[in-house]
DNA sequence: ACAGGATATTCGCATATACGCATCCACTTA
DNA sequence: TAAGTGGATGCGTATATGCGAATATCCTGT
């Protein structure tokens, strides 16, 4: 049975689970952006780049900062921005090494 | 629209996105451990933690290896364990600091 | 006060995920 | 080869997630 502990951490992970809320943070990288700018720049619809930006919110990935009509959303943790480069590392070691192998040829053979 | 990189890095962030796999993660920080040593460190079902770890394996996060009639599952990447142990920083960062607030506040007060 | 731009929220649906239970498969030992 | 153990898989169900469409809210300028 898993710990509070472990749940709170899953779903902080969890929140980089989604293809637009890793673009968003990759767009985040080069400094804050309004909620217009990152649905242009990932050509995603804006309530869709919302409801993103919600659960980044909630979870406290990210930060707001309004100023006039516009909010601009940043990343609230620089470590958030490096488990996420340690994870795309990982997935190039990956590619790199064929992993499609494992991920066919399925469990451990006997 | 997101590409290719993106959803494959999305899909091995998601992995991490489950309390009992961050729980197995943990448990192999200490070495190889078999499926039984798994289900009674964790205290979860047998069949439930085959199917996370089926879940790690086709990701590539896990490694197997069988030696008898058991199978060793083993972290395929300390980078994996590196980008983990980054997130629960933040985590316990986000609880000094009381994020509770800034989740309960919602979103950008105008 | 009104119009319009920027952002958030709600709803409905389609899809994905987690779990328990039952069962099946592989390996070992007798 | 039969029995037992370790591990994987299939199924059904409950729950969560992602998305589009429509709508609501807030802000600025007039």
């Amino acid at each position: 049975m898993p710990d509070r502990v472990s749940e709170l951490h899953a779903e902080l992970c969890k929140t980089l689970g989604s293809a637009i809320r890793i673009e968003i943070l990759n767009a985040l990288r080069g400094g804050e952006k309004t909620v217009g700018e990152l649905s242009a720049a990932l050509r995603v619809r804006q309530p869709n780049v919302s409801q993103h930006l919600a659960v980044l919110r909630q979870r406290g990935v990210v930060t707001t900062r309004k100023e006039g009509a516009n909010i601009y959303y940043g990343v609230s943790n620089p470590k958030i921005t490096q488990a996420c480069e340690l994870m795309k590392q990982v997935l190039v070691e990956q590619l790199k090494e064929g992993v499609e192998l494992t991920r066919l040829t399925g469990p451990a053979r006997r």
